[in-house]
DNA sequence: CAGACATTTCAGAAAGTTCTGAAAGTTTTG
DNA sequence: CAAAACTTTCAGAACTTTCTGAAATGTCTG
């Protein structure tokens, strides 16, 4: 009986490639749900997933985009701080390379969405505080005979329901900013910290 | 002279609805970069700044919007768990009321997204990785002399690479699984304990 | 149980976004 | 410094999401 013959390896470079589709698409899915667009979580996945740098024309050929739609997403992918821009000698080409620990890009993303979108709120959300915050009593109004529905004055418990909500609602996302700065900043593996932290006390 | 007449409070009808414009503009351009449309972040802005349960024509009203769009807005957030029906003795009508507790809101939105998002995401990366994690070194394999650079097959530092990769991100989204599971679950208020437990770390 | 009132559904329209491809711009090389 | 190599930009096309309005459905009331 002759010897066994050399059996290929247990995964092909197709199948490989085809894991690596499978994970590319579960991101290019929760990307519009989290306010990304698809193709763009797709090109981060996709440098995440691939050790190695790769340059623009090995991502569109990957995920059979346009030109232009890969140097948009891999600029907003830099802007963010989770891809790298990579320089290779002898090759006039720029690769991206993703950043690999997770950690880092945990807080990279919990940076940059307190920038633009927690702190721009927070801003506004005092802003609407202090136009009814005003110190009551001090601007007279003297009520013509002919006041309709509609223009009724604001009542005093109105006024109270209002800036309940809208201080309830600021100490929130202020707690959410405090608790997120805080992870940012702190040096290593914050989450880490708060997880196990977390974990001890309830 | 004649004594001074009650004072009404300084801020006018219009004033009023002012202000709430702009705290229901303030999350209306949050929802798309959070994943919602800017509709039913609208919708539910205003049901919270108000303190009264509004019904259908209400919210149209208000927010000038289309029946339908109301309509597919508040169930939505009703589904949720965020906006409660509410009917009231003698009308015919259904109002919508605002969950107002920021608190029992913070969780309610993370467990959706948990079962939502998370949850799917968790299943496919467990899939992904159950596809290059079979028993190593069980299989041989000769590379015949004319393979093509495409379709050599996957080197063993290749799937290890890959295979590190993916349960750092595993297990992050496992951590953070883990830790809103805990916030969510946690009675009262969750978050709170959260912040004061981190800030008294760190 | 008929009519009035209220709500939901959904096809098509409108609005918004993402993508392409080619032209313009930039950098490198010989 | 001209040509080649590479990257960025952007107008319009393609696609996706959101919205409208009217019809269908459901519910209440006398």
């Amino acid at each position: 009986m002759p010897r066994q013959r050399p059996v290929p390896p247990p995964i092909s470079r197709d199948d490989f490639e085809a894991v690596r589709d499978q994970f590319i698409a579960a991101w290019g899915q929760m990307g519009p749900a989290w306010g990304v667009s698809r193709t763009m979580a797709e090109v981060f996945a996709l440098l995440f997933i691939t050790s190695e740098p790769l340059n623009t024309d090995q991502v569109m050929g990957r995920l059979r985009i346009s030109r232009g739609n890969a140097s948009m997403s891999l600029r907003s992918l830099v802007e963010w701080g989770l891809v790298a821009r990579v320089h290779r000698r002898g090759d006039r080409k720029e690769y991206f390379q993703a950043e690999s620990d997770v950690w880092a890009l945990s807080r990279k993303v919990i940076r940059e969405r307190l920038r633009r979108e927690i702190h721009p709120l927070l801003t506004t959300l005092h802003e609407v505080r202090d136009r009814t915050h005003q110190p009551i009593g001090l601007v007279r109004f003297t009520p013509s005979s002919d006041v309709h529905e509609t223009d009724r004055p604001v009542t005093q418990s109105e006024l109270d329901a209002h800036n309940r909500r809208l201080d309830d609602m600021l100490e929130l996302i202020q707690t959410i900013d405090r608790l997120a700065e805080r992870f940012v900043g702190a040096e290593g593996k914050g989450l880490r910290v708060a997880a196990s932290l977390l974990s001890k006390l309830v």
